[in-house]
DNA sequence: ACATTATGCAACCAAATGGTTGCCTGTCAA
DNA sequence: TTGACAGGCAACCATTTGGTTGCATAATGT
């Protein structure tokens, strides 16, 4: 069960991982050394999260030299959006008026 | 660093608990027995993970008797959509010609 | 040429995760 | 009133996760 959609979800299920894939958005093009100014953990822990990113394909990485640029993919995020959560907004306010229904009833015995 | 938005991100990452939800979007209030019955393990395991849903308030349960029926509470969905996600999909196309160009680039020589 | 910089790779470790089994409790129906 | 049904709770287990340290290698600047 380790499809693409799984691989995108589990690369996001880390406070770390996320926020190197808001520095990405915010500046592209970054290398190792500048990622891991930001985490406050060793350069190759930084390399393990980096690696599940790319695996997700949520990043995609140039080397330059002996520099490793990294660059943020936006497809699977978006693709995300479109097919799994664009599925529970729709009829999101039906189901939020069920819930509320239900709470109530329960209150009323 | 267990705040609300990470209990979500944390909750979708595994593939049960998605099928959970998707199953809860399809039909609510089931009660334990009937979302057991989708999933291959024990019901004490279900129940793990259901947990885990409560705990991100992406389920919430209503006790009717001896049965605890569950329904999909759609707003944490919706504000990771609209928190993190929409932060992604603004300049998603930019982001996207970027790495395009620079992967050509990598290419180029 | 040589020291320094940027990074990779592997072994190791603790804690979290995802599952199991076994047993207990409360509710319903015959 | 008693048996079956729906579910909770706790202990236990294997694997994965998220981090570390130590060492190796390739590119760069002086």
């Amino acid at each position: 069960m380790a499809d693409d959609l799984d691989l995108v979800f589990k690369a996001l299920a880390d406070p770390g991982r996320r926020l190197l894939l808001d520095r990405l958005h915010a500046e592209s093009g970054q290398t190792l050394g500048q990622l891991c100014a930001l985490m406050e953990m060793t350069r190759q822990a930084v390399t393990k999260h980096l690696k599940l990113l790319e695996e997700a394909n949520l990043v995609a990485v140039v080397w330059k030299g002996r520099e490793k640029l990294h660059y943020l993919n936006p497809v699977p995020i978006h693709e995300i959006a479109e097919r799994w959560i664009g599925k529970f907004e729709k009829g999101r306010l039906e189901a939020l008026a069920e819930l509320k229904r239900k709470l109530e009833e329960k209150a009323d015995g």
